[in-house]
DNA sequence: CGTCCTATTGAAATTCTTCAACACTCGTGG
DNA sequence: CCACGAGTGTTGAAGAATTTCAATAGGACG
């Protein structure tokens, strides 16, 4: 049932043998989101996991007066959700069409328990997400509007196409973020993301088409003006 | 050897029986660390992890061109270093007077094999980080700079004594920080930080002593000053 | 007592935001 | 088929928050 799953490869799902695999895929099931759909809410109980097949799915928090801010996107084949919390710390929300494999919380339990491979991919990616994480602690802290901006765009060309080898140094890719959604991402307003990305159509570094659409003709020139 | 130490209870420790942490103590060893010094560095070979016993740890990440962010605190009985990775993704140093309870890499490992509760318990302490630095993505993203601060003394607050209660509405502290510290967590200048201490002060929410002596007599409406 | 480091305060400068107008795209219904 | 409208993106000008520059103050220590 897994064959296809794209998170079968670089996902949880590689540290299981068919027989493991197969037992497991009778408690998962896939579910195709469309855009906007919210499908874990901060506060909420966790009741099941998720890995992403295919899309992105954007993590974010909210201020009581609305001020919102993505605090991680989650490109196949991550997984989503909190093992070691009841509660979720975050809301997950499809940023494009997406879809997903669910996994009822008491299976990943005992996963863990039976393959202690499953636990070390589970907390290799935790380590992962926490760099991810402070890596953009230190882009919004210290990072101007155009790094930031350039930042962003380096990292969703990194990983939009799980497929990508690190050998390409040009890419064509959809955004799967709105002008507006890169702002909350990068703690900007929708006005300021757009001046900057035609700062950067102005440095050559950008061709946009569609506005949603986008290549990037040199990743190292992009990554260059993202500061280190 | 252990039972003095701090990262007894909370810490990965607490997961060892009395002979294994006899065994395991033959691998550590306790460490006085000066504020100041550095004792990880970004890229670097992580050779030993560390159990924090007393003092504040900050972790930090730096641009090219010298700009630096904090992206961590790590307080008794935290852990510091990546498992999962070859070299460390931040640089640690002593913001204070400090001493941890360093650990070789190789006895970790052998340790995690042979408990799988350990494991278990950096896991958690990962996913603790994990939330802990998107809370901060959303203050440096979207927070207001008195926002931020009162953030940051709230935190401090809560986290810097180990044996303080959740009862407990007012709390007297030493800063860990310097303003300038205080500004390379926040993505601020000290100057700014400064004025919101002041700020701060002159709503009745702060007392200062010396600058680093704090006085705080309402925990809960500092974190209401510094946003949900 | 002077020196160095840290912190505070003021005024000018800058980046980014806010407010406002307009353009573009896409789907729907007349 | 075209017009309309909603959502999204761009651009300009004014405003605000924070930074930068500069001067001063307070402590710790030799």
């Amino acid at each position: 049932v897994c064959q296809s799953c794209e998170a079968r490869h670089r996902g949880i799902c590689g540290a299981l043998d068919e027989s493991q695999l197969l037992e497991f895929s009778r408690y998962t099931h896939q579910r195709a989101l469309t855009k906007s759909t919210e499908f874990l809410r901060e506060d909420d109980r966790i009741e099941h996991f998720a890995n992403v097949m295919s899309g992105v799915i954007k993590l974010t928090k909210l201020l009581d007066d609305g001020r919102e801010q993505i605090v991680g996107l989650q490109f196949a084949p991550d997984f989503v959700g909190e093992i070691s919390s009841d509660e979720s710390s975050v809301t997950a929300i499809a940023a494009t069409q997406a879809s997903v494999c669910a996994i009822p919380k008491s299976a990943i339990t005992r996963l863990i328990d039976a393959s202690p491979d499953v636990g070390r991919r589970l907390y290799r990616q935790s380590q992962r997400e926490l760099e991810d994480a402070r890596a953009w602690l230190l882009a919004l802290g210290r990072k101007t509007a155009i790094e930031k901006v350039a930042s962003l765009l380096h990292y969703i060309a990194l990983n939009i196409d799980p497929t990508r080898s690190d050998e390409e140094t040009e890419i064509t890719f959809e955004l799967p973020l709105t002008r507006s959604e890169m702002a909350d991402f990068l703690g900007l307003t929708t006005e300021t993301v757009s001046r900057q990305m035609t700062k950067l159509r102005g440095l050559g570094l950008l061709e946009i088409q569609n506005s949603r659409t986008v290549f990037v003709p040199d990743l190292d020139a992009l990554s260059e003006v993202g500061g280190s």
